[in-house]
DNA sequence: TTGTCGGCCGATCGCCGACAA
DNA sequence: TTGTCGGCGATCGGCCGACAA
């Protein structure tokens, strides 16, 4: 999975540490992110932050929802190499909200959260104008009206084809045909979000954000780890 | 499952042998029929026949495909108890070609193969005249035209309703509404077959038979045990 | 008796501009 | 600029009798 499609899709918010940089381990974290009420009071010797080195990154994609994750490789630190590079050790995704682009100079994605008439089944996608004049390839303002047919690669590399217009009083871009058939196979809903990225080839990518997670996501669990305060 | 509806679905050919009977194990044939290439040269000391006695007996059915099948518990018999009750020993499924229903007195259950027009989209059931008047309940042939509404069990329980009307010049007997969701719902094929029964309660059922089974039937598999007689 | 076909009618899909936020 | 709505034409699902195997 291209990097540069995983990060649109994952958001500003996700940062991934550098390869073979010093980073901090955190165990608790990483249980509550994969299972539920683990008890730790049952090993009661995990350090609660081990150092580690970054020794490989894995950018991957669920094959069902889509949604991107990141399968870093750890090795823990002996004694005195314990000097950590930086505050991003952890690893947290919090996408969610309006996300605000601040890309530099030259933003090559753009992500917009469908709305209820983007998603409703029978209907159509408004392209904001920002999305269709930088992302999406130049369209031919002369004929009449402005059509285009738009391909565009998900995270597996599958090709979805869209159809591109420019109409309506006032004018707005519009994706018709094929749309429909793309959020019934990705079963999107309305408050989900899509990404579009113009990859450095020039080829057209699409990526999508759940609003609702696959998996996690849920309220607090408790692990046991710090029950002595809580209790 | 009721075991008569399971009957029904595996036809005629499929014999199961009474509880507290004894028969034959043969290992060959069960893990043929469960897995591919297991080569027994591994284990030169199975006997190819085992003398058993039938300890339990549960009629299953597919969660997803319907196809309904069999658990048996068998004990191994010792040494003097080894006399068979007969023939009947192998579990074996063989329902497919046309099945000629040579029951009794009182056939309670009928099966067709789905032809081209059954199983396309859009289309109806055409009712063989015979299940219609055997097995569906009776039809008021007063009324203009003569309709009723049909409610049957499938092997999970779960209550289809058809639309059953006779009708149209010469007159035959249809499912019309509710056919078609359960064909789409069912993944059915032409070449497919359903099975209509009537309960000893009276309760109508439903169950169907695959042409190509979910799992297996492919052609001869070499399990290493016979090589020496092949090479 | 029953499998297949074309007709036909109603429901749904999906593209459109109007309008307003 | 863009979200939502109603309109409306095209398509599809599904019920029908005609006809023939």
């Amino acid at each position: 999975l291209d990097p540069q499609l995983w990060h649109a899709c994952a958001g500003g918010m996700a940062q991934i540490p550098p390869l073979n940089s010093n980073v901090y381990y955190f165990p608790q974290g990483h249980v509550e992110h994969a299972a539920k009420n683990v008890d730790f009071r049952s090993f009661p010797r995990i350090s609660p932050l081990v150092p580690c080195r970054v020794a490989s990154i894995r950018y991957l994609a669920d094959a069902g929802t889509d949604e991107v994750y990141a399968r870093i490789g750890l090795v823990p630190l002996r004694g005195g190499e314990c000097e950590v590079d930086d505050g991003v050790g952890l690893l947290e995704f919090d996408w969610n909200g309006e996300e605000k682009e601040k890309e530099k100079e030259k933003p090559n994605s753009f992500a917009k959260t469908l709305t209820q008439s983007d998603a409703n089944n029978g209907g159509g996608f408004s392209v904001p104008r920002y999305c269709a004049e930088t992302i999406f390839p130049r369209l031919d303002y002369t004929a009449e009206p402005p059509v285009q047919t738009i391909l565009a690669k998900d995270v597996h590399g599958e090709v979805w084809k869209f159809r591109h217009i420019y109409r309506g009083t006032p004018r707005r871009h519009l994706l018709t045909t094929g749309w429909s058939n793309f959020v019934n196979q990705k079963k999107l809903l309305a408050g989900d979000s899509i990404v579009f990225l113009r990859s450095e080839n020039g080829e057209l990518c699409v990526g999508i954000r759940r609003a609702k997670l696959g998996i996690g996501g849920g309220p607090e669990v408790s692990s046991g780890w710090n029950v002595g305060a809580t209790s």
